[in-house]
RNA sequence: CGGGCUGUGGCGCAGCUUGGUUAGCGCGUCGGUCUGGGGGACCGAAGGUCGGAGGUUCAAAUCCUCUCAGCCCGACCA
């Protein structure tokens, strides 16, 4: 393409309202404009980036048996309610009605439409099936953020898995994450597979594609060994605490005053905070329930919603502690709380004894607590944030707290939707089985925002070549000195019949102007040929990522272009 | 939803505290001249209901009330 017919308009200055670099480089180079918070025009540069993102992860789909569907961006209520979660999602659905009255929703994720397609999938024999799409995705986020990162009206390829059993699932599993990788890989991203929470998707297990980057939004707790997991699941090794002996029973302790971990370690018969319970107060589908975590540790909700099942859940309110507990937040603890109210503990109070907690009278706490002894646990369980520099379970080396893009998450669902929607097949045995099914995702987008977030220097975006908007640029530095021109237009030519995706700036524009665009826009490589160095039959070829720019005969640059885009595609 | 901030030509901003000429500057855009290897110079020009509504006032970009929108932090995130 000539540059001087296309709709690139480059910014000299970002928005004022973008941070992330993304978000700056992409609205200045001219890929994206905003429309309202969170959604966002693509304009003809951003669309042919996106779309070669998509069409990696089309090739790779494909080349694990996926086929491609392209299925309702609009659904009926009644669809969303055989699953349950038309009551159980709320704000973050997009929901309308039609003119007859009748409800329906813009779809955030397919599970339920692909199960119910799945319904005419009646052997054993027919299995397993991947299915995949990529569509629009809307979803009412509460807070839409840094340009394309998150936005609430995005391409999504969302594929999923059916399998006659859970075998079959761990099989097309695995087979996912080895294409996410190979996907990750050719978009030039290091994503890391971590350990994730299944969250409201409900399921038996699944990780999350991770690219470090300030501009994320999720925490990953990394170990040198590999170890890696969303701060929502990871765990790590704690060193033992010195609990000495307990009294044979609980003692009662006034601590007139003491609302607070730190003012009770910091009184004459206190504790240190590792040797304190710290006791949080949920309401869990209308239920009082206790949660308890070290006193020096903090809880982590989203372990909280793992923990119970369920994201129906709130702090209760300091009258609701009042009222069932007896005591205000400040004094609360579990000795001797009755049986009807559940008590989840954190594992790292497993075997603890010794321990100061509150005693559910204001102004007073217990000593010489012993969990096993005193305290009615129903449920072990892992409930608090792992800090930068605890040691990894695997390996003992302190880990790394790492700020991260959530570039793709891939989930074992089991039989929910299947269920609910009534996908079975018969066995071997002529037995009726539930479809088990997997499901997998990448925000085109994002994906698109997560390169440009990590590809980028002071002159602009440095993309990588397989989604480059153009492989290489032809920058002629006059326009008006026509052996040059002349030269340009030859080399286009050349390098159109070679299949390299070319563009040629034969814009009136001083050459700087030119520079500075094609920079901004990170075309991987440059040539520019201008009447000086044409006159001893010379231009130069740039390489955007290193400034590295070398001369080059007239007669060699196709094949010194050709050559360098086939290496780095 | 809680906290903080911002809305003035396409983009970036000043003016607002203390109301008062024709609302200004840089970039960009259009015409022209000179230029031509890193966002060039000069001359001329177009383009703005100052987010919206209401109010105070002789007079509102500026003060007051309401409202809409956007950004950032947090909560939330299938």
């Amino acid at each position: 393409m000539r540059w001087s017919n296309l709709f690139i308009p480059t910014l000299r200055d970002a928005p004022g309202d973008a941070e992330a670099a993304s978000h700056k480089l992409l609205v200045r180079g001219g890929f994206i404009r905003q429309l309202m918070s969170g959604h966002y025009s693509l304009l003809p540069l951003g669309l042919k980036v996106h779309e070669k993102v998509a069409d990696i992860v089309r090739e790779e789909i494909n080349a694990i048996g996926g086929q491609e569907f392209l299925l309702p961006a609009m659904h009926p209520r009644s669809i969303w309610e055989a699953s349950g979660r038309w009551d159980a999602i709320g704000d973050e659905m997009f929901r309308l009605q039609d003119r007859k009255g009748a409800d329906v929703a813009l779809g955030m994720t397919h599970e339920e439409i692909f199960a119910t397609v799945a319904t005419e999938v009646n052997s054993y024999k027919q299995l397993p099936q991947i299915w995949y799409q990529i569509q629009w995705k809307f979803r009412d986020e509460a807070r839409p953020k840094s340009g394309l990162l998150r936005v609430r009206e995005f391409a999504m390829k969302d594929s999923y898995s059916f399998d006659v059993d859970e075998a079959g699932l761990d099989a097309n599993y695995v087979k996912h994450h080895d294409a996410y990788v190979r996907i990750f890989e050719r978009l030039g991203l290091d994503a890391v597979p971590v350990q994730a929470s299944s969250g409201a998707m409900g399921g038996s297990g699944s990780s999350e594609f991770m690219v470090r980057s300030d501009a994320g939004e999720d925490d990953v707790a990394m170990c040198s060994c590999g170890y890696a997991a969303n701060v929502e699941r990871a765990t790590s090794a704690l060193p033992a605490v010195d609990d000495d002996t307990p009294p044979p029973a609980p003692v009662k302790f006034a601590t007139p005053g003491i609302r607070t971990i730190a003012g009770l370690a910091d009184i004459e018969g206190g504790a240190p905070a590792n040797r304190q319970i710290k006791t949080m107060v949920y309401v869990v589908d209308e239920q009082l329930t206790l949660f308890l975590v070290r006193g020096d540790h903090q809880l982590n909700e989203q372990k909280v919603i793992d923990s119970a099942g369920t994201a129906n859940l709130r702090p209760a309110t300091p009258a609701e502690t009042l009222k069932h507990l007896g005591a205000n937040p400040g004094s609360l603890g579990a000795v001797g709380v009755s049986d009807d109210i559940a008590i989840y503990a954190d594992t790292a109070l497993s075997g603890r004894t010794n321990l100061h907690t509150g005693a559910n009278e204001d102004d007073w706490h217990w000593t010489g607590v012993d969990i096993a002894r005193d305290v009615n646990v129903a449920h072990w369980t892992d409930l608090r944030d792992v800090n930068a520099g605890e040691a990894c379970v695997e390996c003992g080396q302190p880990l790394e707290i790492v700020r991260c893009i959530e570039a793709g998450h891939i989930f074992k669902l089991g039989t929910k939707y299947a269920e609910a929607l009534g996908a079975t097949v018969l066995d071997q045995n002529g037995k009726t089985q539930t479809i088990v099914m997997g499901s997998y995702g990448i925000g085109i987008g994002r994906n698109m925002a997560a390169i440009a977030e990590t590809h980028n220097d002071e002159s602009g975006l440095v993309w990588p070549m397989s989604v480059a908007p153009y492989e290489a640029v032809i920058t002629a530095v006059k326009a008006n000195d026509e052996p040059s021109m002349a030269a340009a237009e030859n080399l286009y030519t050349e390098l159109l019949a070679a299949k390299i995706d070319v563009i040629f700036d034969d814009r009136n524009e001083r050459p700087g102007v030119k520079f500075k665009d094609a920079e901004l826009i990170g075309i991987p490589y440059r040539v520019t040929i201008g009447p000086k160095s044409l006159e001893s039959g010379e231009v130069e070829f740039t390489t955007r990522a290193t400034g590295d720019t070398i001369s080059v005969a007239i007669g060699d640059v196709a094949n010194q272009v050709i050559n360098a885009v086939e290496a780095a595609r």
